[in-house]
This record gives C-alpha cells, structure tokens and sequence, in this order.
DNA sequence: GATGGAGATGTAATCGATTACATAGATGAG
DNA sequence: CTCATCTATGTAATCGATTACATCTCCATC
C-alpha cells in the first residue's frame, strides 16, 4: 500500500504539501498540484485514515447504538439520523446491542477509545452512573428510550401522555375491562406507558385489575402467549391495549386462535406504528411516533454537542398522535 | 485524557511496560503487574484504540454493507454475522445503503483507508471490476446477493433453482396464467429468480406471457401497484410468484381491494419467510432461506481471509426449501 | 568464579497522516 | 537598493500505542 510518503517522492514534493493538496488547504499553486495528483493517481493512493484519526483525534463517525436491529421501528429513526449525518458529512456506523445490556455496555466504550466522535443510543438500560459520567465527557444524545432525571440530551415523545391517549380512546368506545401488555419492566419506556394506562382508568374511575396487566418483550411470541394468558381470566378483557405494534399484532393473532373477533370480541390498540400496522387485517389503531423526525433531531443534537456548542434545553420531546383505523371499532 | 505515558510515569514504569499488562503479553511481575493496573485505575485510563490500529494496521471490526435496513431479512442474516463475530472478537458495524449504489461505492473506501479489517456485502450493484480490484487486495464477502463470473467469495442460495421450484408448485397446483412479480432487473437475484419462473413454465410447456411479468422492487408498495396493473388485464392471473414477502403482501392486499380472494381466487407465493410470512393472513406459501446460516457462514470465509488462508471452494450454495402455508390454496 | 541463559524492564523506532514552525524566494513600497 | 511582507514549500514534532532490540539482574552450572 501506497502511503504519503511515497507519493511525496514521486511527486517530489514533501509529506506536507501531499497533505495540503489532499485536505485542499490552501497555499499550493496549481502546477504542483497537479504533479501531486498525478503521482495520487499513479500509485492508486487512499490516504490511511487511522493516521489521520490518531493526529486529529477525530474521525467523523457516529455510532447508533440500536437495541434491536430486527425492529422496524428502530430502522426508521435509523433513517432520519442518516439523512442528518450524511448532509453533514459524517459516517454513521450501527451498533445491534441484542437486547443485551452488557453489549450495551461494551459499545460505550468504544467513545473513550475514540474510535467515534459520538454516540446515539436508542436505548437505555445500563447504570445511569456510568451513562453520565461519560455524557460528561464525550457527546451522547439518548433517543426513544431515556434516563429518569438526568440531563443527557433526549429526544423523545411523551410516552406516559400518548399511552393515556390510546386508553382513554378504548374507554370513550364503552371498554371497562381493558388489558395492557406492557413492555420489560425494566424499560422506562414501558413504566411510563404502563403509568400512563394507569392514568387514563384513574381519571375515569375504573379500578385497575392486576390480573390485566401482562409484561410481554416487545416480539410478536410475547404479545400472543401473554394474550392467551389473558384470554383464560375468568373474567376476559374486551380490549387490549399493546405497548407495541407487534405484540398487538400477537394479540390479534391469539384472540384469533382462540375464536373470537377482533375488534368485535376484543378491541386491540397498538404502539409505534410501524407499517405493518396499515397492512395488517385489521388494520392497527396505534399511536403514531414522528420515527424519522425524532432521528433527525438527535442526529442535529449530536452535531451541536460534537461541535462543542451547547445544546441549551435538553429534552426534546416530539408530537405523537393517535391513528386511528380497524382494530379498535367504530364508535360502539 | 490519560495516555498510556501517564499510566507509565504514575506507575514508574516505562510505556512498553504498560503495553504487555494491557495485552497480557507476559514477562511481568506480579508487583509491576499490580501497580500499573493500580495506575491504570487511578487515571481512569482506557487505552486510545486508535495509536493500536495505526501500530498494528487492523481495526478487529469488520463492516457489513446492507441495501436497506429495513428490510428485516437482511436482519436475520446479520443476526448470523455478529454470532460469528462475536465469538471470534470481532467488532461488527454496519452501513446502509439506502439502495443508493453511490452510497455502496463509498462504504467500499473504508478499506483501502484501513478503518474495518474486511467487508461482507449483502448487496452487489457496483461495478464489477471496482469490486473485484478491492477484493484482490482485501477481505471482501458477498452474501446473498452476487456478482456473476467473479471469484469473490460468496454465500447464497440457488435462486434460479428455488424459484422454478415455488412456481412449479403454482403449476401443480394447476395454474396455467402464473404472474412474476421480480426485484429490479438491475440485481441479479431478481434475474436469477426469472429465470427459474421462465425454466418452469418451459418444463411444464407453458407460454410465457410478458404481460404477466412486472418488476418491483422489493416493497410492499410495489407489490401492491404491480399486482392493480395484472388485475387489469384482459386475461388476469390465477396465481402469483412474488420476488420476495413484502411484495407478496403487497399483491394479497392489492386482490383483496379488487374484492378478489387469496387463494380461491388468486393464488400467492412469496420469497424469503420473513417473520410476517407466517403470521400474515392468510399465512405466505414461500422459499425459506437460511438467513441466519447465510450470515454465519459469510463471516466464517471472512474470518479465513482476514487471517490470511484461503477459502478453497469460493462459491458456497445453501439449501433453501419451499414451506406450504395458505396464501396458494390446497390440492387443487 | 566465570559463563550462559532466562526473565524483567527499558529505549527508541515505528505506523501514516497533520501541522507548527522554519525557510527560501518573489513582490512591492519607500 | 533595502527591507518588509507574502506565498510556497520543507522540516520535523506530534498523536498513542506496539514492539524489536538492548540492557540488566539473577540464578544455575561446571
């Protein structure tokens, strides 16, 4: 391989004027220029970007770190950040942490190792402490899921409000027993869902049923197997409430299994909305996440903090809206 | 930042010291030992990954390049690369192309730079010769998709093979007006995928009709227009070959709307088995792909030529199989 | 007690680019 | 003509780790 080196002999210039011509940094007329180029075309050089990253301490790189790369909803964040980082220059590397939380772990070291400029995490679910103590220190922007009380930069929407939004909508359709699969408990994304669930059957004084609320983890399997679970109360729920589109999806599918109809038998409110949602029969009432936009913003957040601005309010939290289409029925 | 000369002065040791505690490289004391990771404690140091790349001129990473991360097959098959890498310490990042060719073009330059140590591809729509010219100087693996009468390694099924084989199933079934609904003709799985849609109805003594074949590309939305303009025909299909699920939905959804029936009416089949093709309704008849083995088996020939072996046989074919489900009709 | 070998540690070169600083040559003002 | 200024280019330090090689110590062996 080709380096500076050479290239500055063919050329027979020295290493700083290859350099110069390379980052098109002024102060270097047009004939050696050329000379430099030829000799760049002529020995096929790519310039050896560690050496580069080690003296400039930079490398324009982000790394996603996504929880699941398998869910779409992700993916579509995914875009947004792209799309910012890309207008920026900037490459943007993906990091599937599998769920698991020591993956989760790993990935953040690799900021001190300065292997990136910054991180976004998709998810959330490592010690607080030591999240912070490297948001002191390096530019993270948390998106989606967040950290209870603290200032790393977030965007998100307002999961306890929307989570009482699509409640309250299975309420107003005249529904008392109504069910909610919930996500890992360990989420704060599911908590506040759960809360806002709470919320919505407070306000309306229905009493809440334990036996009800059923903790799932997101994947279809764990949407139907819970709602089988439900399905066998004595006294069933009429409408279900999912913290995501695919466990709504496997609620869908179990109520199925069992012989009822949806939304006849049981109404079925999802989360996300994902495209599956539009095609699925019945298709999904959910609630709508802004899934680019909110990739786009912690992708502009990042940017500021990398550039070493201040980022002045630092949770950003976007409009959700409830969608409503088949799953839940008319107005009964 | 602490470097690793700071450890060296706290611990009064010399750098190289140092070095062989982070890497257990041996011939140090228990004592020395002890007192640099004191140091190393202290400092809070985390050794700059980057000075060990420039030195060692390799990254342990390893980047895959995927069409659209969407898409959730090419999860799967990623889900099979990063056990493979995991286990072998490898870091894996991925790039998105966004179908966007010049994109793809760009991830390739990340190797000549020295950023990831190899590249498995899930897509091939540059031009060949770039392809290959990287490939003769570094790792590079194609899975999935391929470039044909190139040596580059490669994994993926036998697409023509499975194809005749899913619209020789349509035949048996006894349709005679069997649609084709490709990728874009511009990849060469979508040709593969015709070509054994054309080999099948020869064997059975069918015309091709080319009205019946219509190029998508990939998504549902294709899916579902393409499948609109067959409705339309003069003659209309009786049966469907998708190139892929997404597409196959799109076509179920698009009959429906038509007030047609699926498969009393219009027989489907698809490719792939995403997840959704089991649980969509009715349930996908479909080629399964080995996804995950897909991508283990791309990492295992990376890893081989990272380490500098050879790869022997340089063409690998893995068993895909027709799975039966409800969306093509009984024994008809 | 000289010799040799093994083990522990240090010194300094090295990877490839960037860049602060130095220098040489050209240009222009007085 | 001289000096200041500016431009083009070169020299060499630098980023942070790794590692070839040198050195030193200690101990065993004859």
């Amino acid at each position: 391989m080709a380096s500076i080196k050479d290239v500055a002999k063919r050329a027979n210039v020295s290493t700083a004027t290859v350099s110069r011509v390379l980052r098109n940094a002024g102060n270097v007329t047009e004939e050696t220029r050329q000379r430099v180029l030829e000799a760049i075309e002529e020995l096929n050089y790519q310039p050896n970007v560690l050496g580069r990253y080690l003296r400039r301490m930079e490398t324009e790189t982000v790394l996603v770190v996504v929880p699941d790369i398998t869910n779409p909803f992700f993916s579509k964040v995914l875009r947004g950040i792209e799309a910012v980082a890309l207008e920026h220059g900037y490459q943007v590397l993906l990091g599937d942490t599998q769920n698991d939380a020591r993956l989760e772990e790993q990935y953040l070291n690799v900021l001190p190792q300065r292997q990136v400029d910054g991180m976004i995490f998709l998810t959330a679910r490592i010690r607080k402490e030591l999240m912070e103590e490297m948001a002191r220190q390096f530019p993270i922007v948390l998106a989606c899921e967040y950290l209870e009380g603290t200032d790393i930069p977030t965007v998100s929407i307002d999961n306890i409000s929307s989570a009482r939004k699509a409640t309250e909508h299975l309420i107003r359709l005249g529904h008392r027993r109504i069910a909610h699969l919930s996500g890992p408990m360990n989420i704060i994304l599911s908590r506040d869902r759960l809360r806002g669930y709470y919320q919505a059957l407070a306000q309306h004084d229905i009493d809440a049923d334990p036996a009800l609320v059923q903790e799932g983890d997101f994947t279809y399997e764990s949407g139907y197997n819970v709602t089988l679970k439900l399905l066998a109360l004595e006294e069933p729920p009429t409408a279900i409430f999912a913290a995501n589109d695919e466990m709504a999806i496997g609620a869908i599918k179990a109520v199925r299994h069992r012989g009822g109809r949806v939304p006849d038998d049981v109404a079925v409110v999802g989360f996300d909305d994902i495209q599956m949602a539009s095609i699925f029969e019945p298709s999904l009432t959910t609630i709508a996440q802004p899934m680019f936009e909110i990739g786009q913003k912690a992708m502009e957040l990042l940017l500021q903090l990398i550039e070493g601005g201040n980022v002045g309010r630092r949770q950003f939290v976007l409009p959700d809206r409830l969608v409503v289409r088949d799953s839940c029925g008319g107005s009964a």
